[in-house]
DNA sequence: CAGTTTGTTCAATTAATTTTGAACAAACTT
DNA sequence: AAGTTTGTTCAAAATTAATTGAACAAACTG
């Protein structure tokens, strides 16, 4: 495709009720439209930029795996969105490359195994905060032992009280990976 | 206190290294301004605002309980601010009011049991996500059997997977629940 | 009751985050 | 090698979220 036909393209796409772009040769069904927003909403609630729901949406609703370029016409972002959003995601292994014969164009699929999910999301979000709070921690200690003013030994209880949220953190982080490690049926 | 006396306090207020707010008549403690950094980045790890985290940390680490107007000074933020963050804290059972007898301030507390703290997450802000998911999901499930399109085996398919997450994330936040519940040793 | 204290609300401001798009580089093609 | 495709980067623009502060109401006080 030209650069000229790629304008020609973009001229026709419309924005719909939900916000979403669609055009004639971009068209996305109905399910995929609600699978999306439900996505947005979703990686809203993780702290997460609309746009990585968005692509993480479409690939979890597509049955093909797709290349950048397609993403960025059929959820009408823009190109750098879409690549910062796909290496994210990559990054988290929420989404897999994978080479089509014949195309030069690195394609993407969904990882759809919640388990892999949430051990991205575990090790690549959560648990780099955890170890941060824990070096926080350490310096916190060292200054609660100095302290020599008339509170020092509640500001002593405080931080041993910190010290265990943070190792009762880390152990829910191991009990929430075993347990979508497990297939439960019920 | 006056209102000209205040303003006077006020200009006393200078900015330390770490941009919290000191001043003669409401210095804290370097225990202090470091825990209340803590919660600041503790709570921007579960998207809330700054200023939540501010005050949240100020009265974990106060010995004994505050009115509005003593945070507003001792942090340095905005009484509208103090105001807002103390309501939604209120509203997760974060901190709780007390009356001090012979002062007509409301004061506050910091609930410090985490399962009590992760009790008021839950059910203030995770599971109202969870159950709009849960609406959601049944508008999809609507569209996909109505589909007919090609890939409706597909959509379908996804739907269904959609489901299991949705499930098994409700019981996780139940584990979770009862996990923190327990009074663990090592 | 007139004045003060206490706390809330909300429109405007400020700050932080996300998105864009154009410039660029690398890899391929003819 | 000149041109094309593919994808990245990053400064600027747009969007979204948080904070401020002044206006207000309610509850008290003398």
């Amino acid at each position: 495709m030209t650069s000229a036909a790629r304008s020609a393209a973009r001229e026709r796409v419309s924005i719909d009720a939900d916000g979403l772009a669609v055009s004639k040769e971009t068209q996305l069904a109905p399910v995929q439209v609600e699978v999306i927003e439900l996505f947005v909403h979703a990686v809203r609630v993780l702290g997460l930029p609309k746009s990585v729901g968005e692509i993480y949406g479409l690939l979890f609703i597509s049955p093909e795996e797709l290349p950048l370029d397609v993403i960025v016409a059929r959820l009408g972002i823009s190109k750098g969105s879409a690549s910062q959003g796909l290496r994210f995601l990559r990054n988290l292994g929420a989404v897999k490359p994978c080479n089509i014969p014949g195309d030069r164009r690195e394609h993407f699929n969904a990882v759809t195994e919640l388990k892999k999910l949430a051990a991205g999301f575990i090790g690549g979000e959560l648990t780099p905060h955890l170890e941060s709070g824990t070096l926080r921690l350490e310096k916190l200690k060292q200054i609660a032992v100095a302290d020599t003013s008339e509170h020092a030994d509640f500001f002593r209880d405080r931080v041993v009280r910190l010290g265990n949220w943070r190792r009762r953190g880390g152990m829910l982080l191991k009990i929430v990976s075993r347990f979508l490690g497990r297939t439960t049926k019920k």
